[in-house]
This record gives structure tokens, sequence and C-alpha cells, in this order.
DNA sequence: TGTTTCGTACGAATCTATTCGTACCTTTAA
DNA sequence: TTAAAGGTACGAATAGATTCGTACGAAACA
């Protein structure tokens, strides 16, 4: 069928609907007008083009609505860690041909990782080692 | 002026045209023909819808058309490092708001990881913590 | 009770990427 | 020398995301 809203995790969301998404994981439930300022608060945006794209994104089942009040709210349906786990997966795969090593290499290698990020992933290193003996 | 192609290493390639850069950059300046094959090896694709994305990269700058023969050949003039790493940071900052080691944490703790590349992670981060002292 | 403000609904324009059909030229081979 | 195969050029259809204008209902308030 073709309705076939996504039950499942596998949405990917487009470039403005992972702004959306991100900021309602920010700030949990929230109305258009909340998120349409927060946008607003990075480069400028139009009303309802803002609620068009969060209703488009409730027809793709990627958020719900509470019709409630007149103020209509909007949550997150997409989890936050498996949409940007997916998102990373295609990345890689798109443009790493999949080896994280590489990406590493690309992502410490360009000096935009300081000192202390170098320090804070090595102890995460050390972690995961641990974790998965 | 609007004709700007980019003679700046500012271009930021969609979905498909990375992956015809890919391939160039991996096998070096090919003709249509090959790129094509090598793509359908993936998926279908029909021939002039490879020509036609490559020629308007042609267009944009992303590569060089050498027409000497009738069979023309293309290399590209992005390069493959900065390329990549302006992606990186695109999507670091989209996804990850901007933060190494979420990414980090995101890419190692989904398991995909195996323990033959943490390895190589490690050492590499031990080379990086020795190179910028 | 107007009237102004705030909200939703929704069609349509726009923009970009992608795909594809057709025209036409060159090379190859029968 | 003709027909088939293989190229390029290019307009146009398609698809998706995004933006925006307009209509119209609800609420706030002078």
């Amino acid at each position: 069928m073709k309705e076939d809203v996504q039950g499942n995790q596998q949405a990917e969301p487009s470039r403005g609907e992972l702004e959306i998404l991100q900021l309602l994981w920010k700030h949990g439930p929230s109305t258009v007008r909340f998120v349409n300022d927060q946008l607003n608060a990075e480069r400028n945006v139009i009303y309802t083009s803002t609620l068009k794209t969060m209703q488009i994104m409730t027809d793709k089942g990627m958020l719900a609505r509470d019709e409630t009040s007149m103020k209509h709210v909007y949550r997150p349906l997409l989890e936050e860690q498996s949409t940007k786990g997916l998102l990373l997966n295609k990345f890689l795969e798109s443009t790493f041909n999949g080896s994280a090593t590489t990406l590493l290499q690309q992502l410490l290698g360009n000096g935009n990782t300081s000192r202390g990020e170098l320090q804070q992933i090595k102890s995460l290193l050390d972690k995961l080692e641990n974790e998965q003996p």
C-alpha cells in the first residue's frame, strides 16, 4: 500500500526537516510559532513555510500533532538516536565508502578538532574497549 | 556575476554528483561510457542520464572535459580531500551540532565498528597526538 | 461589537536534481 | 556505400523539497 506511513524507523529526513527535528528533540513538543521563532534566530523563514513543512512531516509520519488546543503542539515520532545513526550510516557509505577509519582520519586530520576533544575521544575509545571485550 | 564558475573549492556536490566524483577519484579520468558502466554495476542508469549529469557538472566547474577524441574524457576538478572535508563539516554541523565527539559516540556506539577498526582508530589517535604536541 | 491579531489549511510557484527521449553526427563493419 | 553501433547535445518531463500567498476561522481587545 502507498499510504504506508512509516511505523518503522526508516525515515530519512531532509535538510529542512532535520532542522525542525533537532529543535523538537532539544526543546520537546512545541508549537509552530515556537519552532518558527527558533528558526528565525538563524535565518529568515516565513511562518507559513514552517507550518507547511511541519504539516508535511506529520503526513509522512515524522511528527505527531496534538490538536486539543487551537495552537497545535507537535512532537517528534522519529527517535533522535536511531535517526542520526541512520543519517550517519548513509553519509559514511556515500562519502567514505563505509570506512569509519577513513572518516575519522578526515575528521581528526583537518585540524578542526581541539586537543580537548581529542582527549575526550580517547577516553571514549577506552571505555568502548572495556565495554565490548 | 552569476556565471561565476567556482574557481574556489566551495562546491558541494549532490548525491549523484558525488557518486560520479568517487568513480573519477578512484579510476582517474574516464569516459562517460566507463562511468556509466561502473554505475550500472550498482543500479540501473540510462547512458544519457549519466552523460547529462556529467555535462552539468562540467558546467558547474566540477569536472573538466578533454574533447580531443570523439569520446570525451572527464576528470575531476574538485579535490577529493577538501571536498570530503567540506561534506563532513556540513554533515557534522547539521546533524551533530558541530560536535565531533558526539558524532564519534554515535559512530562507535552503534556496534557497526569492528574490533579491528577500533584498534586502527586508536593508533590513529596516538599518531595524531604525537604529530601536534 | 467591531477590528485587529494569531492560527490553520491548502493550492500553487519555485528551485534543484535527476531522468529520459529525440535529433544528429561519427565510426565501424558488412 | 550503406547500415548499424556508439557518441554528444539538448529540451523537456519528473520528482521532491521548499517557499509563499490567500482564504478563512478563532481569539483578544479597544
